[in-house]
DNA sequence: CATGAATGAGAGTTCATTCAT
DNA sequence: GATGAATGAACTCTCATTCAT
């Protein structure tokens, strides 16, 4: 029974997934996802009792996929510099794809709920980020392959230009170009050049 | 008459405005509107027929004053790292004021607006200032204040850094120290240091 | 305005009052008022918000016309023991009227809503109801017509038989007979026998 | 097997009891006893299929131990004046632990359910009650403790103020002086003052 | 022009009842 | 017998939108 109650909750939070991906968060209804799963209204509040525990759920999942995702890329043997220059890409993959991601979901959700900022999942992915980020270049100055006077600084800066590039591709749309354009920019600065 | 009707427009935009700052673009309904306006839920619709038609009229009075506010920068006779220090400070002030500002409406509406990009109000904006930014540093670069090597890089840069700042005040919340110390970061980047 | 808004809100209590009637107080869900009104399902919650408030103005309602009734009573030049029998006539009008009475959605009512006792109307009307009895049979007693030792305590005899009378009349059903056989006891334990 | 079910059915009742006296009759919902039972829904529905059949057994249980307690009471030998202030006390304790009696329930349901009046087994007990209290009455002159006209009606009259005593503990509460005062009255009318 | 009462579609939510396992 | 997931009807409540005055 456990079984079956937890194959539907992820069969929910996957297909709901992909309403919350088309419509943002705000503009679904518990009706959108019933008809998405094919399921009855009453149905559905066997397992979830409001959009926003759906959406949450829809959260967490993502967050174990990006992690085994992260976990993979850990596990090869690159350059600090190819790992940097991988994360950007997958960035890049994930801004381009306006219509498949959750990014405009994500904000619309954090615009309304007040969470406490210490608990605040969105601060903590960014700063995790930031931190990683930072040791890539430290790690990219001691081979030589960086030269950076504020590892931390530098760390932040890139991760407040892909924020920046994320809600332009959300709200005014952007080219692979434009994406390319900022991420030679940041690797240019960073980069030793002869 | 015209003369009435564009009275009472241009009140009911202003009024509109303030809703709109307090409750974003998603969650301002009809009578939100007519309940802050103070006239009947008829007449509001003599003048608009949905929020939509509102909030692009509130965009554009905000896009007309805030020409003003930039040509009351542009007379004063100070030097480009000046004036960039206080498109800066402006920007600061903007996004601590979390609960003043019409940043989150503004997402919220060009999240589910398809605009043709090149008629998206957001893109023109931001190219514009990019422009602005990069005249900027040019001009400091020729008046020995600045050193940089791509201007229009280093304003690129700058812009989508202030747009990640944005969002992030938005959806975690940011401090003074955290928006100081981006600044900071960018301008020391593009100072000449002896 | 306020007058269409009034009378309105008169008519949609006046109806209310017959499903009431009809079927208690919990039964009634705002959607058998709208259809017993022939309004729309909105056009209700513009003048009431919930069943309870109409219920409360059925009661209000009630309460005046009760008011009236016991003015009228009072001017008229009637012997003790004449204004005694005439309530208890009246009551014994009431309890007959099965089907017509407000008794059972009042019960039920009070049976859910925690109302601080002193605030209780229900228990006012009581109190008032003994005193008034109380009155009549201290009345009765110089004007010679009855003999009691306890005015008081035979008033609120005649108070609880009456509200027994009145469930028993709601919940069994009882016939004029038992009604008259009870109001024949009170009265003869009064009523001075030569 | 029969053995099995009667035992379950017992259960079923006895637990369903306590939800009645919590919530009332009308507020009790099939879920409400399948979570007290802790057994599953579709297994409730073997053994009742309505709220409303295991009132109806609740009601028959409560009647054949109600008959159980007269029956030791009986068996003492006391009385007749000690027998009815017995009686007396046993029904103000009722009233009083207005949380724990089924009175509001029992009323709920006789207001809703049109029981034949020859049949209702509110009326049978009621009736039931009057004759032992007039036999009592009967017992207590010829004892000479008590004086009494009407044997009957003062039966009667005594059941209905208990009746109204508790709607009223019910719908406004009472205090333990208020049914004193009401018994003392009762038991002042019946006992022989010298 | 302006009003605000009225409408009805649609979202949220709960529960009695059924049925495959 | 027993389970509990699933269904769908019914209720509450809110709003955009219309229209007679």
């Amino acid at each position: 029974m456990g079984e079956k109650s937890a194959q539907k909750r992820k069969y929910i939070v996957e297909t709901a997934r992909g309403v919350f991906i088309q419509k943002g968060y705000k503009d679904v209804t518990m009706k959108d996802i019933v008809d998405a799963c094919g399921i009855s209204r009453g149905g559905l509040y066997l397992y979830f009792s409001s959009t926003e525990e759906i959406f949450m759920d829809v959260l967490k999942m993502e967050a174990e996929e990006a992690d085994d995702v992260f976990a993979g890329k850990v596990k090869e043997d690159a350059s600090p510099s190819d790992i940097l220059a991988l994360f950007l890409k997958e960035q890049k993959k994930e801004m381009l794809l306006k219509r498949n991601s959750l990014t405009k979901a994500v904000y619309e959700y954090y615009f309304e709920k007040k969470v406490p900022k210490k608990e605040n999942p969105l601060k903590q992915q960014f700063d995790t980020a930031v931190k990683i980020i930072e040791k890539l270049i430290e790690a990219g100055i001691e081979a030589g392959e960086f030269y950076c006077e504020d590892a931390k600084g530098a760390a932040r800066n890139i991760m407040y230009v892909l924020e920046g590039l994320k809600i332009a591709s959300q709200t005014r749309g952007i080219t692979e170009e434009m994406v390319d354009r900022e991420v030679l920019y940041i690797m240019q600065g960073l980069v030793i050049e002869e």
